[in-house]
DNA sequence: ATTTTTGCAAATCATTTGCATATAT
DNA sequence: ATATATGCAAATGATTTGCAAAAAT
């Protein structure tokens, strides 16, 4: 009778203790669609009676991110989310509607690195990579003309 | 009588009331030599006497990097801090020992992010690349070996 | 048994906001 | 004159921490 939550067989290997809460946790993981906030769990655990505490909500994503299972994404606005991925595998392209993420593969970007670094002189230890944008669903449904939303342009009212 | 100050003088181009306040900053901001945070700008503004208060300086930061003359970097560990750059020009490679930024050019970035939109279907709106690792001098001072630094390992003593 | 984890509430840290006053235009 | 910006202190929001009790090993 093993442990079929991938989320909690991780937890388990790396010789972490698979206690009730972090399973709560998770299982609310497990089952978002878009990204979510760390304070977002803890409402829903709060709502839903789950009897997890906000510490361990906090506690718990930072332990999932250390071992690959979650990512924290910095949104352009400042935020953060969260967003389910697979171990060792961090690139991420964002819908910024329905905040849907998916797992981009290398497309060039080691390439990229390895010529910045010999341009730079920089070695290069890690890199964080995040694109947004809507994603074939928003498209489809909230559809935008070819000029990209912009932001206000410098010469702008500035008020 | 002009403006010598970029920041002031893009500031002024673009609408904005050039404050006394404002200066000041604009001054702070641009004799770091490496990143820094709104509160460290808070506490040298403290510490000199400079009368900007803490709000001041949050919003001249904010105004700032709005108009693209500084760019708020989300550190690896999780916390913020800001770089003076290029107006429009937006992608680093920030060194963890120092902290210096080096604006890095389209090494084919534009080219991985068009790949991207074509395999996902998104319609890339944005991205943020940021790129980590050693600056040439601190890589003289501060050999390290073939071997990068690494996280802990899945199976690594979990405590 | 022993070690890790939890939950709570309080503490901390970063950032923002309201508003009367001061300043730039 | 008029609009914008400042400073302060208080508010907010997110995340962390101390510590005794509870749970997993």
């Amino acid at each position: 009778m093993g442990n079929p939550d991938p989320l909690m067989t991780a937890l388990d290997d790396a010789g972490y203790y698979a206690t009730e809460p972090r399973r709560v946790v998770a299982a609310m993981v497990a089952q978002r669609e878009s990204h979510f906030t760390a304070l977002e769990l803890v409402g829903e655990a709060k709502q839903r009676h789950l009897g997890v505490g906000r510490a361990t909500v906090f506690r718990a994503l930072e332990l999932f991110e250390e071992l690959g299972l979650v990512e924290r994404l910095d949104l352009p606005a400042g935020g953060h989310a969260y967003v389910v991925c697979e171990p060792a595998h961090h690139h991420h392209i964002v819908c910024q509607r329905c905040g849907r993420a998916t797992e981009v593969d290398d497309c060039g970007i080691e390439g990229v690195s390895k010529a910045i670094e010999d341009r730079t002189g920089y070695l290069v230890d890690s890199h964080r990579i995040e694109l947004f944008g809507l994603c074939p669903d928003c498209r489809a449904s909230q559809p935008i003309s070819n000029e990209r939303r912009r932001r206000p342009s410098a010469t702008a009212d500035p008020h």
